[in-house]
DNA sequence: GTTATCGCTTGATCCACGTCAACCGTGTTA
DNA sequence: TAACACGGTTGACGTGGATCAAGCGATAAC
């Protein structure tokens, strides 16, 4: 291991990577760009680092320099209040960006966490924005990640102000179907990689109350559960379930 | 007023802006600009536009072409469910951003409505895309500014998801404050644009409840509350309320 | 195999905030 | 000047979800 990429925190492995043959860039950054293109974003992306279950990708308060696309794996990202209170702010997998909050201070603001082994690729902000300056469909796109990122923030946001807490979760467990599919994984079975505490911050609930929606659910007929691993039964209920009841 | 930028849904005057001699170029998108980037930043932004109070700079759902920002005036920005329930997503004042989230489907995805007579100015996004190939500082700066929404957004979803009431509302004011004295103007004493209906559904609190909180501030001497006047008499114990009591 | 730990479930109770309703002050319209 | 609409305040009451607590299954440690 080159001891310039070394690093106390995560275990890492320093591999060369390739856009142009990763199964994700039709989820990643290297959308809608040429083959010419995407070798020139290849040469840009020269890491890919190993992170344990468990471990941080980096913490709030760190210098940010990357930006972290994910290869494989799960992560989460909290903030923590002064006063200890945390909240969950995201679960991100395969395809997905980490890290764009640090742009706006040089800093990282909240913390990204494994939660199973994984493994990401490291993109130099100021590479990227080099190279995005060349590459209009690379600057676009990016553009478009971070708006996208805003609008999910949105979403989360009318969450947090105006459902009740069955309709969190509904929507929460359609939202984790919908990216699986995207992956082509199954929309109807999957295995939560995060605890109920973790479910219930992102929600803004407690763990308990996200374990007795689960049984409500479970009773209703709309999912098996069993521990972390989820059967979806009926998606137009789970559907309906949010769409009712004011608050 | 020239037929071109007619708009049936706002009554507008276009007029000639400068970036160079606005006194928000320190706020807005012109940060850290030579005089002669700037003077290309003002060759871009061509229009002016008056919205007034109450009327819509944009609606969810429309196509996205420019972002604006607020030259003088208030603005709220809110979300819509099918089934009727809406949430404030943001309150925004001079020198601030609109219309970010529209990058991401190349439509907008919410309202933003003005809270008072207020003047805008229009930036062609795709302009924006191509000066910021050529402008360095201004490619960086608008990054920072997007990956700032992306915090503020997280602190957002904190208030909503950790925070009590009383909390929520101290840190809403605090807010505020810290905003207006950005502007210039006192940090102790302003006038709130919205109503109390518009702040509870920010802060996931019925109206109710934000009235009886301003009340509560009151008996305690934290503020001075007649309708919308606000004078805050004691931000330390503002402060202070916010980093207290678990929940 | 035993023990400890952790995550999860479930029940009983409590309370912060929502709901419903009355009333009031201010600004607008006639 | 009266009448009205609108936003705000305040009280009484109800409830969804938090809190507290007990117990249990799964995994890890020894």
């Amino acid at each position: 291991m080159p001891p310039q990429t070394a690093n106390k925190e995560c275990s890492l492995a320093v591999i060369k990577t390739a856009c142009s043959n990763c199964n994700l860039r039709e989820l990643c950054l290297p959308v809608g760009l040429s083959d010419d293109e995407m070798q020139r974003l290849d040469e840009m992306i020269q890491t890919r680092r190993r992170i344990k279950r468990g471990e941080h990708l980096y913490r709030a308060g760190q210098a940010f320099d990357s930006i972290y696309a994910i290869r494989s794996g799960f992560f989460k990202t909290d903030v923590l209040l002064e006063d200890g209170r945390d909240q969950v702010t995201g679960f991100q997998m395969a395809g997905e960006l980490l890290g764009l909050d640090g742009i706006s201070t040089e800093h990282h603001t909240c913390n990204a966490i494994a939660l199973e082994d994984s493994e990401i690729c490291s993109i130099p902000f100021s590479r990227l924005e080099g190279l995005s300056r060349e590459i209009h469909n690379l600057q676009h796109h990016f553009h478009k990640v971070m708006s996208r990122e805003i609008v999910r923030d949105h979403g989360v946001m009318m969450l947090l102000g105006t459902m009740r807490a069955e309709e969190r979760l509904a929507a929460f467990l359609l939202n984790l179907s919908q990216r699986f599919t995207a992956r082509g994984f199954s929309h109807a079975e999957f295995y939560l990689r995060m605890t109920r505490e973790e479910i219930g911050s992102y929600l803004g609930l407690k763990l308990e109350t996200v374990s007795r929606a689960f049984s409500r659910f479970q009773e209703e007929g709309l999912i098996a559960v069993q521990q972390k691993h989820i059967r979806i039964l009926n998606i137009p209920g789970l559907k309906a379930l949010m769409t009712h009841q004011p608050r």
